[in-house]
RNA sequence: GCUCAGAUGGUGGAACUGGUAGACACGCAGGACUUAAAAUCCUGUUCCCGUAAACGGAGUGCGGGUUCGAUUCCCGCUCUGAGUACCA
């Protein structure tokens, strides 16, 4: 039979199923290999051709480690949580979960279609409540955390609570808040339960505090800030707004340092690493304390900043003035040139702003902050380049010669990084020069080397100078003196700080998972672990309430109503009353936390779930994740380097610190597929300016292809002429030609193929293309009752743009798959081009891979198509097709190379072609290796060759013999000065001397020397010779 | 601006440690088969000179360098894509 892909990969995507053959053991006596896909979203929209890129390269590395005897686990789930399903509920009133489910439906008959090897029986929904059981059950561990900075790693609440009810919070060095309290034991043991609670709050890693947010008033939600692109949602697009507001956060910041050192020991691309480095943003350098100068005249009460330590503020001359504080902090990472430093500048929003500036000054800096606030966060992006600030009228003194510096406020100080206020050195940084220059400010030199004529000179070359006890010292001695000095006044110390900051942990909105959160007197308590899943409720609006609480406050009679049995503190006492809200008696029960999680909180641990996809008991049993420990191969795209992939090692770290993962990182080796674009067509239709015309006609629809559009547009005479005078005669009698005008439409592309236009199609595609006329490629022209056979084509034009509905660019997989067959599309998705290179998607060229299936059937088979294999022994060639591919094929897999392995494959092919080859001992070796990447014909074929159905996909990988590789003679090429002339055939057992000499001899050889002697002859043995003259 | 990645025929791409640039495939051109079309098969296809072949010249974004030899290494530049954005 022909090669019949619709019923061979229907029967054997049936047989994988009914047999279970990808179920993965949790125990085995082979090694574990864990192959992991970035689970998708499941849209509305279902798969384009792009998606499946990555799960074909990750199924082809699946099913071949599984040849090579390791136990693979490659499961798939979906993220189906998240803002789409939930846009789509508040415009059509239908629950998210009912579309979410449709919407997985269809992906899963997609994914199946492509007869991936997934172990099925581990799905995940993110948004099913025995998977978020698990993601709540998570953040309840979170909540009942702190990061002890003396293990470096999370520890029980508990030990935190024991700790200071002996010690107080003496000892203590935690990741924390930074308003915590001193206090003693005997204090603690004295604070009330709510006082209590409210500091624990501090510390755990997950907290109520609040915080500015990128509120998006459109979306009615927070966003993260990678959800945020210049300045707008990076979902729709509407614009974002900073907003105060109570919000959930996670204390990524205690591992900001384990996530910096972690990308050391994981093989992920660089630039992956690099982003993530740089969202880390680790800088090295000191805090310094600038004292606040006498003379601040302020009606503003004292300022909690500087309030902790005061003990330490240098003396400063006048301090019987009362000030609003002693002194701020600024954070440098050049605390070197301290002695360069000749004003200093806060952010606009500093807290101490309003309270420095004086009485004279007001207006100016109340002018000024007005106008930073009126710029939009874009502009301030944007606009660089202008210098801008004000005066406060103030002074501070320089810690170290307790110089008097002038106070500036200036927009290019950011409030929310490090303490908001720089220490401005206009010597060596750019930024403060330009701001020096323009408001007139001394610019001191602080190096011998340095050359400060036109632009700062940040080097740390050279010797110091006009820096006191600093002078004369290099970059190394000054810095560590500096900092020893500032530590010795106690106005300063060394200090890391960290770009990054705590993730907000909370959407106002449905489609998540609830916080498994109650309040009491305004103080969040955790719901009982029993009481998991707290299941998202009904309700009748997927909006915010009109007084703009979450659409969760609209669920009716959602209280915490604890159980009362068994009973338990917090609970209800044994005559039914409520011992929750002990000032209120709240019979009603307490309110629930009412926003969601965000869509990070699933993604964040979906790997633990498939090793022990069905455990009700616990996440992921201990033996599970003992076993399988960590996943060996992800495969995503690289848009989630700083979301996901961050926040996934995070809540691993975590994992492993309360003893539930076994390894410090989640995921070893990590491969970015890249972005498939869409490559649109377009079509050129003439658009005449009509001179006297009426309405009593329309004009008639012209198309012409491209050739003939550029000619046009060359200004080719003839062409212009003709398109004229073929258009004028279309037209009835009253109307005059004006100018010829083209418009450039999108035709959709899955009516082209090879650029070419399937006419046919395009007439049917819309009605008014019914009467069309299209001018081909040639000249010749096509009109609407007239379809018979051209000779040429009419060709279109085509772009690279998104791949989107709206630019009719969209090829969708079940068309090729019902075209070609899923083994065609997987192969031709490799063929395309390296794995993490993006590129255009584009169908020409399929054919190609179609074709190299049919002709690797045909081996198989007769001309009458009839199964032809034999057992007679392979010749020495045909084994040497095969090992040369065995070898080849291993090579490129391993180095994640499939392009270059279809190509090999096709050559392979082609050779046995050549010969004939239609031996078992060859063809089934060739069967096994090509199986990873068009199993269903594979499958087939094993069967037709004898093989018991079922057993291919765990059968050995053929072993490699180089003995049928090994040569005896070499064609080398012989180069004279570097260019290649000829080639000549010799023994390999040559050595160097005896085919310079056999070299030389040739007559060919001669020709080209021209009778001079060779300056020098270079052999390479079994590579090249390269004589030189 | 900074960081990273990339640039090879008409197209997608190959060349893995410096050793025959353009594998493999698409497209195109020509041919075979066919009443015809589709399918299939064969031949050619980097560019330039030349009717053609032999032959010759140029050639991996641009300009230099190292080397017997450079798509590969080094220096400088141009362009494209991605990330990031006043980070102190």
């Amino acid at each position: 039979m022909d090669y019949q892909f619709k019923d061979i990969e229907k029967r054997w995507q049936q047989f994988w199923a009914s047999h279970q053959t990808f179920k993965a053991d949790n125990q085995s006596a082979k090694p574990k290999y864990y192959v992991l896909d970035m689970f998708p979203y499941p849209s509305g929209a279902g798969l384009h051709v792009g998606h499946p890129l990555g799960y074909i390269a990750s199924d082809i590395f699946s099913r071949y480690k599984r040849l090579k005897g390791f136990n693979v686990l490659h499961p798939m789930g979906y993220d189906s949580f998240g803002l789409p399903a939930e846009q789509y509920a508040i415009q059509t009133g239908q629950h998210p979960a009912i579309t979410t489910g449709d919407n997985i439906a269809t992906y899963r008959r997609q994914l199946d279609q492509l007869g991936f090897s997934f172990d099925w029986s581990r799905e995940v929904r993110t948004s099913s409540p025995d998977y978020y059981k698990w993601t709540q059950w998570i953040f309840m561990q979170l909540f009942n955390s702190w990061y002890n900075k003396a293990d470096e790693k999370a520890e029980s609440i508990d030990e935190l609570i024991a700790h200071f009810s002996t010690n107080g919070s003496q000892g203590i060095n935690a990741v924390a808040d930074e308003e915590v309290a001193t206090f003693t034991a005997d204090e603690w043991n004295a604070m009330g339960e709510e006082a209590q609670q409210a500091e624990l709050l501090k510390y755990r890693l997950t907290y109520l505090r609040e915080s500015t947010v990128n509120w998006c008033a459109a979306l009615g939600t927070v966003l993260a800030n990678d959800e945020v692109k210049d300045g707008v949602s990076e979902r729709g697009g509407y614009p974002v707004e900073q907003k105060k507001m109570m919000q959930w956060s996670m204390r990524i910041t205690a591992y900001a340092e384990r996530l910096l050192q972690g990308l050391d020991n994981i093989d992920w691309p660089d630039p992956l690493k690099e982003m993530q480095r740089n969202w880390i943003g680790k800088s090295v350098g000191a805090s310094v304390r600038f004292g606040l100068e006498r003379g601040v005249r302020s009606e503003e009460p004292r300022a909690k900043i500087g309030e902790r330590g005061e003990e330490n503020v240098p003396e400063t001359p006048h301090s019987e003035t009362p000030l609003p504080a002693t002194f701020f902090e600024v954070f440098t990472t050049r605390v070197d040139t301290i002695f360069g430093v000749t004003f200093v500048v806060l952010a606009p929003e500093h807290e101490l702003v309003t309270a420095l500036t004086t009485p004279e000054q007001k207006e100016t800096v109340e002018a000024y902050i007005t106008q930073t606030k009126k710029k939009s966060e874009l502009d301030r992006m944007a606009d660089t380049k202008t210098v801008s600030g004000a005066f406060t009228g103030s002074y501070v003194l320089n810690p170290l010669n307790g110089e008097k510096i002038q106070l500036w406020i200036a927009d290019y100080v950011l409030a929310g990084y490090g303490t908001g206020a720089v220490m401005a050195v206009p010597s060596g940084d750019q930024r403060d020069y330009l701001f020096a220059k323009h408001f007139d400010l001394p610019i001191v030199p602080i190096m011998d080397i340095q050359n400060i004529e036109t632009e700062a000179d940040p080097t740390k070359e050279g010797k110091y100078i006009n820096s006191d006890f600093i002078n004369g010292l290099t970059y190394k001695e000054a810095t560590a003196a500096v900092v020893a000095k500032l530590e010795a006044v106690g106005a300063g110390k060394a200090k890391v700080n960290f770009r990054m900051r705590d993730a907000i942990f909370g959407r106002q909105r449905y489609w998540g998972e609830p916080v498994p959160v109650y309040f009491k007197n305004g103080l969040p308590y955790l719901i009982e672990e029993s009481e998991l899943p707290l299941i998202l409720p009904e309700i009748d609006k997927y909006l915010p309430t009109e007084s703009g609480e979450p659409p969760l406050a609209r669920a009716e009679g959602w209280k915490y109503k604890p159980l009362p049995n068994p009973p338990r503190e917090g609970g209800l006492l044994e005559d039914g009353q409520s011992k929750i809200s002990p000032s209120g008696g709240d019979l009603e029960g307490a309110p629930y936390e009412l926003s969601t999680m965000p869509g990070w909180a699933g993604s964040s641990w979906y790997w633990y779930r498939y090793m022990d996809a069905q455990n009700n008991e616990t996440f992921a049993a201990k033996e599970a994740v003992e076993y399988w420990k960590d996943v060996d191969l992800y495969i995503g795209g690289s848009e989630h380097a700083t979301g996901h992939l961050l926040y996934s090692r995070f809540w691993n770290k975590f994992l492993k610190d309360i003893g539930l993962a076994i390894e410090e990182e989640p995921f070893k080796k990590l491969i970015n597929q890249g972005m498939i674009q869409g490559r649109s067509s377009f079509t050129y239709r003439l658009n005449p300016l009509l001179l006297n015309t009426d309405d009593s006609y329309v004009k008639p629809e012209v198309y012409i292809s491209k050739g003939v559009y550029e000619l046009y547009k060359e200004g080719d005479f003839d062409t212009i002429e003709q398109i004229a005078l073929f258009y004028k005669e279309l037209l009835p009698a009253p109307a005059e030609l004006g100018e010829m005008d083209f418009s450039k439409l999108h035709a959709d592309v899955n009516m082209v193929s090879n650029d070419a236009l399937d006419i046919a199609a395009f007439r049917n595609w819309r009605a008014e293309n019914d009467k069309a006329i299209f001018i081909l490629e040639d000249g010749s022209v096509i009109y609407p009752t007239d379809e018979a056979n051209h000779e040429s084509k009419f060709v279109c034009d085509t772009e690279v743009e998104k791949m989107s509905k709206s630019k009719f660019n969209v090829v969708n997989p079940d068309d090729l798959i019902e075209r070609y067959g899923a083994d065609t599309l997987r192969m031709y998705e490799m063929f395309l081009g390296p794995l993490e290179q993006s590129k255009p998607w584009n169908t020409n060229g399929i054919e190609g891979v179609f074709k190299f299936l049919r002709k690797f059937w045909r081996l198989f088979h007769n001309d009458q198509w009839e199964f032809n294999v034999n057992n007679d022994a392979p010749t020495k060639a045909e084994f040497k097709s095969l090992h040369k591919i065995i070898r080849k094929v291993e090579e490129d897999i391993e180095r994640f190379s499939f392009n270059t392995s279809v190509s090999s494959f096709m050559i392979a092919v082609n050779e046995l072609t050549d010969l004939k080859c239609n031996k078992k001992d060859i063809l089934q070796d060739l069967v096994v290796i090509l199986s990873p990447y068009a199993p269903h014909i594979c499958e087939e074929l094993w069967v037709l060759l004898g093989n018991e159905a079922g057993t291919l996909s765990y059968a050995p990988y053929p072993v490699f013999n180089p003995s049928y590789l090994i040569e005896d003679e070499f064609a080398y090429p012989i180069s004279v000065n570097g260019k290649t002339r000829l080639n000549l055939n010799m023994p390999l057992t040559l050595e160097p001397k005896e085919v310079e000499a056999l070299v030389l001899a040739n007559a060919d050889v001669q020709k080209y020397l021209d009778g001079k002697t060779p300056k020098k002859v270079i052999v390479v043995k079994g590579r090249i010779v390269n004589i030189v003259i």
